[in-house]
DNA sequence: TAATGATTGTTATATAATTAACACAGTTAT
DNA sequence: ATAACTGTGTTAATTATATAACAATCATTA
């Protein structure tokens, strides 16, 4: 496929997996790798791993394969994960902290420049080296900082003010773990969504419905 | 489609997302539902809701549409909400304690046991209202209850041994945060993966690639 | 350096998922 | 009642995704 085209979200979705694996190759010293044992090793077939590095480019060597650390480079650059996006995490609650704590973001292409709660008894207290401020200081910080994302770690219905808020300051790229339909309202909006209860229900359903 | 058939996992991941606007027309006392409104309010296409509904058999009445409430009570039986399958949770460190404490298991088709860590200096707290007991009680406790299932929060490199052990006490059913590739390993297992570093990547390459 | 073997990039085929189309069952209005 | 309408269930067409096949190319070895 030509570079021009546009990419389908299934082999984008893929491309972390590959970066995983291929640092993972990297780490054992790895150095040259077919996309038939890449293959073997992620469970998939040689065909689509082929299709999918062809997405972007022949990266590849006839009669030799690819180079891993190449490879890696590759997609790390084709992610874009050295861009340091500027984040603001929204709600320091039980989920937004576990994140803030435990996600590498600059090696996740993004750097965690603030985090915002209303709840007055968070506000001052530290999550990993950001200190929590409070929510009425958002459109302040945004106008001082780039801010190009933001996690959005409150309630459904706490969603739709802040979203508002946050597109007044033209932040339109969101990471979303509420129900709240961001795409729905806004159009132009890109968003990832992580719906740890829709996923839940889906072990279930397989759970009852095993061989 | 006959209800025999198998049921893709594209039909199955969109179940959860059906139940919660049938939920949330139930609360609004909406009543009765066509494809083509709900399609409308979910953001698909009608066809796509009608095909979905009819893997499990014909809801819907003809010229009239769908009960609101019919229809949410088979999707909670069809993903088997009612269930109550016994989990127990493996770390309680960020996200171990953030899943704890946030989600409403009851209503996802499972109940938290027990929690265990490895760590003594967490043994003995709270989770709100389960306790954190020493990892080395996992055998204890598996055998004097029927657990089904069991969601991992640990590091990645803890994953294989723990795996392990769960899967001596017959326990074949996942919620798994780890890079950890547990279907590798285990062929008959039921997994399914919440990779957050993933879709954060994925969000990094859709904001590199707009428009 | 020529012959052999390996492995890609790419095109062709097969499978899966989505959307469209429509006949007909059931509702509603007169 | 009967006619007009609504909206499902289902089949057909389209589009997307995944797999297979293979010719062209490069590496390796003798």
């Amino acid at each position: 496929m030509p570079k021009g085209d546009s990419i389908s979200m299934s082999v984008i979705r893929r491309l972390p997996r590959y970066y995983r694996f291929l640092s993972e190759l990297n780490d054992q010293r790895v150095d040259k790798i077919s996309s038939t044992k890449l293959a073997q090793i992620m469970n998939v077939t040689a065909s689509q791993v082929r299709q999918d590095l062809n997405c972007f480019g022949g990266f590849g060597q006839q009669g030799y394969g690819y180079s891993v650390k190449q490879l890696q480079k590759e997609i790390e650059q084709i992610l874009g994960l050295n861009n340091n996006y500027k984040a603001v995490l929204i709600g320091a609650g039980n989920f937004g902290s576990a994140i803030a704590k435990h996600l590498d973001f600059n090696r996740l292409g993004f750097e965690l420049a603030a985090c915002f709660d209303k709840d007055e008894s968070k506000v001052g207290s530290m999550l990993g080296d950001i200190m929590v401020q409070d929510e009425n200081e958002l459109e302040a910080f945004c106008s001082k900082h780039r801010i190009d994302a933001a996690f959005l770690c409150i309630p459904k219905q706490s969603v739709e003010s802040t979203l508002n808020r946050l597109y007044r300051m033209g932040i339109k790229c969101f990471w979303n773990f509420s129900h709240y339909d961001i795409s729905a309202k806004y159009k132009d909006a890109i968003v990832e969504n992580v719906h740890l209860s829709d996923n839940l229900m889906t072990l279930c359903y397989r759970m009852n419905n095993r061989r």
